[in-house]
DNA sequence: CTGAAAGCGCTAACAT
DNA sequence: ATGTTAGCGCTTTCAG
């Protein structure tokens, strides 16, 4: 059986209080000599403290969880590293629980899960919520933040990168590289999605180009969804395209060559996230790049209730992705 | 405050013992008529189970910890993906606890954390421990289980690829497409890596080539280790080579067409671990593809005690980036 | 500075 | 089928 603070006390002569007292470290409550005692024999018994009991009693935790949904593209390792940063930082421990990509059942089930835990808070993490989800929350009393995903509900928390600017950002780029007949390709039909079409629909508009439906090209964030873009996109004659996320950038590009196009010169892309994938892809793709640590930090301060950024700015990153289009 | 069933047994007048039983699901200890009552009043006052308690009486829990070391490389969402789906069939839940990359204090610290919150298993991955860490491991009675790393030592689970037959074969691929300079890119000095190194060694050999040690440029399985490594394998004229990752891969054939060279012409590359990345590339990576899947699934097997298969075997995936040499 | 005692919310004998 | 009781390992008054 693994030592408990009974032991301690058994094997010192001390009481089990006094042995709490030193073990949590409540200075002032103990001599040194009772500390270094009490110390000596924990180490000899191979103490270890247990957190479940203690979480029991003080009804309290220090643990974020942190539940996302697996998209198929590939920057929430900059967002867990934010998160991890300064939730180290703030004494609280991270984890993660994964949530499957827009599976609904195991979504709602790993809120559950977080909340019998009785963590200290929880951040969702490119998760849609449905009504359910939603409830379940705003029930509980447990502080949660919505993390790359703005639900456009002044109620609800979220921290997450102005998916209309980066969108609007994009295209005017390409718009001021000449391009007319612009793509948008890979977003899917949630709240990223359409803020990100929003954007894109805004800058033509803005620029006085009557943007047609079919330039759209609906996905899931993907490479695959990339890929699929490319035979439409050449049929409809578009030059420049922005890409939902680096994969799908790297998809579309990919597609683009195998059949035959030089790029940039035959089609331009900008992707929106800035990964090293940018750098991987050729040409190396020109981004509107997001700041995740900057995303992971603010959503944990929004967690712990200090008020924080919840639309982190996007910025251009040039790279080798777009040419100049001249008719 | 939140419901307990307490109130639940308070509400319905039926003692907290067989509220728990049916919240339980002790069928058989409980009528139906009774069940129906406790579940609505339940619903009613919102209740949740407080897994801390329940924990802290069961002195067991569901939960599978996995540490991870965060590699500069993309390997482990597969394999995290393959733990998740044998866990979940298992009935155990997945926390994740990251520990940096190389940081022995976070790694040690994360360790101590699982262990205190009991959890059912600890699943390391990518984690290269010390004396301390493995120590803490054995003394507690915690079953773990190494993943992606094969530390040679019988009395030590671990489930991986086979590391020396995957550079073993890689090499081979190269030494058959007529090359006979090859170089070994991005390793570590730790088990993984020597266990390539000696595959690697063993092919050359094998096939009568005289290995020179500078073939071999160490890194951290990064991009930024396959960029650093192209001035100097120029420099040796080296036509083959060997990387430890698809990060790896990447990062050297970019510095190589920065620098004017055509690939896979002018050099051939043949990776480990075969993910996306080898199609985003250019030319596309031919890999050495490990089944992370697998991985996963089998690390959670071999922590639940069934046998599982602690060398994973690896395949051979060509793509485009080896070309015949010849003089 | 230390100890005794009362729980935290739940489960598991042991009764009935 | 249900209730009573005794904890799980820890923290925290309240006394002294």
């Amino acid at each position: 059986m693994k030592p408990t603070i009974k032991d301690i006390a058994a094997e010192t002569g001390f009481s089990i209080a006094t042995v709490s007292r030193v073990l949590a470290e409540k200075r002032g409550s103990y001599s040194d000599k009772t500390r270094d005692r009490v110390l000596k024999v924990a180490k000899e018994l191979g103490y270890r403290k247990n957190t479940l009991a203690m979480e029991l009693v003080k009804k309290k935790t220090d643990v974020i969880a942190v539940i996302v949904n697996v998209t198929p593209t590939n920057f929430s390792n900059g967002i867990i590293d934010g998160i991890q940063e300064r939730a180290t930082a703030l004494g609280q421990q991270v984890i993660i629980l994964y949530a499957g990509n827009r599976n609904h059942a195991l979504q709602h089930q790993a809120i559950i899960t977080a909340l019998e835990r009785s963590v200290s808070g929880i951040l969702l993490m490119a998760i849609e919520p449905d009504k359910d989800d939603l409830r379940l929350l705003t029930e509980a009393r447990t502080p949660f933040c919505f993390v790359s995903v703005n639900l456009a509900d002044e109620r609800i928390k979220s921290v997450s990168s102005d998916n209309y600017q980066a969108a609007y950002q994009a295209t005017e780029y390409l718009i001021a590289h000449g391009h007319r007949r612009i793509g948008l390709v890979g977003i899917d039909q949630y709240h990223t999605g359409s803020q990100r079409r929003s954007g894109y629909q805004a800058a033509l508009k803005d620029n006085h180009i009557q943007g047609k439906a079919s330039w759209i090209q609906m996905g899931d964030y993907s490479y695959q969804a990339g890929q699929a873009a490319f035979k439409p996109y050449q049929q409809m004659a578009v030059t420049g395209v922005v890409a939902a996320s680096d994969m799908t950038a790297a998809g579309l590009q990919k597609a683009a060559q195998i059949n035959g196009l030089e790029l940039p010169m035959a089609l331009s892309v900008v992707s929106i996230d800035g990964t090293l994938i940018c750098d991987i892809a050729t040409p190396a793709l020109t981004s509107i790049t997001q700041d995740f640590t900057r995303i992971g930090i603010e959503s944990v301060n929004c967690l712990v209730g200090e008020n924080a950024t919840q639309l982190v700015p996007v910025t251009l990153t040039e790279r080798d992705s777009v040419m100049k289009y001249v008719e």
